[in-house]
DNA sequence: TTAGATGCAAATGATTTGCATTGTG
DNA sequence: CACAATGCAAATCATTTGCATCTAA
């Protein structure tokens, strides 16, 4: 077991959380991949494990891993919420043409919560930066 | 007439996109307003002029509106896509007290496309960046 | 005249909710 | 045992679509 979701289950431990195997399976999963899920994608990828699992159950279980600062919610113009497990200080590539979503890492723009502070007399706690584009793949097809 | 509206009218003229009451009044709603409206927003705002109006029509001229440039969609997580006839280079700052959104202004953040781009393949068309926290009034109150 | 625009209602898709049942701690 | 979590179905909300009617050019 990763250290990562071994660390995971303790927080919501101690948080009064109760785990179930649903709620594992959930956690475990968001920790592992990449890519992002949306909550029909991960509905798909453990229906092998859970035949009977209940949409219902992911967003509530989401929802709960939002407040513990598990995962972050990402939300692009096309319909459902993708969700990501990796909260570290990164950003977002998205391939207009395929959807594709890369994270990379950079020195974070905290000069421009400055300027906005400055400028708008906001109290800036976080923000959100995406670029878009082509993807190698779709640039080379 | 505003400079702008002549201006949006003349392109859609030249690009064959025939003017229609309702089109006009979306569109010159849009180009005088500073609110970011959701398309609730603009039907309930146009409702006294067009008692008949279908919110399909509005999302209809919407989509001609950003397909010819002269809106932008903006998606947070809450439901309902807002749109932005600034199309001008600027920035959002968005309360996540009371979901205001204010435009503020700042040099581009060029290089942040160009890291992107080098970290990840991608070629880079556009970047979208927005600051989150607590308006001036959320935080006096 | 005619292709494009409108209004309406039904369809779709994501997300939420109510509630009876189940299972964790 | 108590209360939180699950599964299911119905409800909600934003957005899209089909289609008959209308209208700008």
């Amino acid at each position: 077991m990763s250290s990562q979701l071994e660390h995971a289950l303790k927080q919501l431990k101690t948080s009064g959380v109760r785990m179930t195997p649903q709620r594992h399976a959930i956690l475990s999963f968001m920790l592992k991949t990449h890519t992002h899920p949306s909550v029909d994608d991960i509905f798909k990828a453990l229906g092998d494990q859970f035949p009977n699992m209940s949409v219902a159950t992911i967003y509530n279980n989401l929802k709960v891993f939002l407040e513990a600062g598990l995962v972050r919610e990402l939300t692009f113009g096309d319909g459902a919420s993708r969700f990501d497990a990796n909260v570290d200080e990164h950003y977002h590539a998205i391939c207009d043409d395929c959807g594709k979503i890369v994270d990379f890492h950079s020195p974070p723009l905290y000069q421009i919560e400055e300027i906005a502070s400055e400028k708008t007399g906001f109290i800036v706690k976080h923000h959100r930066m995406e670029v878009h584009g082509t993807c190698q793949q779709c640039s080379e097809a």
